[in-house]
RNA sequence: AGCGAGGUAGGGUAGUCUGGAGUGCCCGCCGGGCUCAUAACCCGGAGAUCGGUGGUUCAAAUCCACUCCUCGCUACCA
């Protein structure tokens, strides 16, 4: 994770397919952005985070009719849950951008339609594939359930069609080399030797756009052709550039423009790592430098699944934990690179346990032996700094290491428990007991700024009880002393019964 | 089938690249301590032939070969 040589950092979710409500995934996927997005913030970047709408598609006209809504009604529903999630969960966002506005994103995506077609990498060929009616998509043979359509059980047919294809297969050496080198680098490395034994095994060109008569007239039109629509990959994808203002203005794009990392789910790593820098490559657009990939979540040791009716809500989740609390389940309990499980017992496990028992206990005894101390300024001899690797910490946001950063936190907080115990500053007075507050305000201001990527809300909050400020990374070493005024106030966290 | 990832105490994980006593962490279990703290905190203990077999080495969870099992990817699918 570098940014620009000017300091700014532009980071993006994946753009959600809006047909149905936020699950858990997504709350994750938004957790590792904003952990991300932050914590570039403390370590003094400008950081722009996009996330958005993608609303191109047939099956939201299909849904819109089964509803018997516009598509824009049941788009503007849908986007709104995300907004909200994103919203809820201190996702901190700058840009919301959606592939159904017009004039926001359609004149960008057009000027790349146009950009390729100009390198030559647009060309007309038929598409034959077999087509289910009933779905109104085509599928190919591996996603028959014997031969017959997985929904309608049906035998779809061959359907021929004439649409655009993009050149890929032009561009099969020049990806291969680019995330080689990690000019385009892919997070984690499994999924970068993933994508490299993908492109080795050669590239076909795809489809780029759809009959107008087949997408139901949803969607950018392609330039110069009436006929056509573009198919959602090249619309979605753009979203990313056109939320920075390509198409529209030139001075937004080059400020923010390439993006530094763009979060995705493993599903879609093939549209990122390889169609999205091949069409930019064609366009002679700069590439993004990177690709973060997690995986998915399981509930309970299963699938999630609609017909299993396991999906799991984040939205009704908020209702019950905080923001905080979500969020630091999320990156303490699932491994940043691999699948993880969710289970609400472990999200109450780690609240009670951690941070309740672990970090809103520490606060609170501190500051209780604090004020019975009566003391209004602490100094002494250093001896917890030496626990904590704050450099590590930062080392370890750095190169995406979410959970690991987090566990050495948490770590330091226990460490700084334990000391209370060692010393058991309820028995000592004069010097001795300054000393050791002096010792555990600054660990505890410390952890505050540490803290912030993952908990913000908490992070204030104790930055608040201890009259301190959250201002970057350079903050996290021990002062001489301490002198700003505290004030206890109420618990931090409340237990989950 | 091909390519990729992984199999470490009851559960979950770190360690593996750059071999060095099974070393660590979380949950659970058993015992003890403390009383500042939301019955929170701290210490100690039990519990693992590090998937299996065979090699390399003075020494292997770690390197090599083979084998068993799990998962992911294998194209127009969010």
């Amino acid at each position: 994770m570098r940014a620009g040589g000017d300091g700014r950092f532009y980071i993006t979710t994946a753009i959600p397919y809006v047909n149905a409500a936020p699950h858990i995934g997504h709350a994750l996927e938004f957790v590792q952005t904003d952990v991300i997005a932050r914590a570039n913030r403390l370590m003094g970047r400008e950081v722009l985070l996009l996330t958005g709408a993608d609303e191109n598609s047939l099956k939201n006209v299909k849904a819109a009719e089964e509803q018997k809504i516009t598509t824009q009604q049941l788009c503007d529903r849908n986007a709104a849950y995300f907004m909200e999630l994103a919203q809820k969960m201190n996702l901190s966002f700058g840009v919301f951008m959606r592939s159904s506005l017009r004039e926001a994103h359609w004149p960008g995506v057009q000027r790349l339609w146009q950009l390729c077609d100009g390198a030559g990498d647009i060309y007309r060929k038929k598409y034959s594939g077999l087509y289910c009616v009933g779905c109104e998509q085509f599928y190919t043979e591996g996603e028959l359930v014997g031969g017959l359509c997985p929904e309608h059980k049906t035998k779809p047919e061959p359907v021929e069609e004439e649409n655009y294809f993009f050149r890929l297969s032009k561009y099969q050496d020049a990806l291969q080399k680019l995330i080689e080198e990690d000019r385009l680098r892919v997070w984690p490395q499994s999924r970068k030797n993933e994508v490299l034994g993908f492109i080795r095994g050669g590239l076909e060109d795809f489809s780029i756009s759809r009959s107008v008569a087949r997408a139901r007239g949803w969607g950018v039109p392609v330039p110069g052709d009436s006929s056509q629509i573009m198919y959602v990959w090249l619309d979605a994808l753009s979203i990313y550039m056109t939320g920075v203002g390509y198409g529209t203005s030139d001075k937004e794009f080059g400020k923010w423009w390439p993006t530094d990392v763009h979060v995705i789910g493993k599903g879609i790593i093939r549209f990122h790592a390889v169609y999205w820098p091949a069409i930019l490559l064609s366009a002679g657009i700069d590439l993004p430098k990177s690709v973060f990939v997690h995986g998915y979540l399981t509930v309970e040791g299963e699938k999630m699944s609609k017909s299993i009716g396991n999906v799991v809500s984040p939205l009704a989740l908020l209702g019950k934990y905080t923001a905080d609390e979500l969020r630091y389940y999320l990156i303490r309990d699932i491994p940043t690179f691999e699948d993880g499980d969710f289970s609400e017992a472990a999200l109450k496990d780690r609240v009670n346990k951690e941070l309740l028992g672990d970090l809103g206990n520490l606060v609170n005894r501190v500051l209780t032996i604090v004020e019975k101390s009566g003391f209004t300024d602490f100094s002494g001899k250093n001896e917890l700094g030496g626990m904590l690797d704050a450099d590590a910490v930062v080392g370890a946001l750095g190169a995406m290491e979410l959970h690991n950063a987090l566990g050495m936190i948490m770590e330091f907080v226990r460490a700084c428990n334990r000391y209370v115990n060692d010393k058991a500053p309820w028995k000592l007075d004069g010097e001795e007991l300054r000393g050791v507050l002096y010792n555990l305000l600054e660990a505890m201001r410390i952890v505050s700024v540490l803290m912030y990527p993952f908990i913000p809300e908490t992070s204030e909050k104790i930055a608040g009880k201890l009259g301190t400020r959250i201002t970057g990374f350079a903050e996290c070493r021990f002062r001489e002393s301490f002198t700003e005024r505290t004030a206890k106030g109420e618990h931090l966290f409340k237990k989950i019964e």
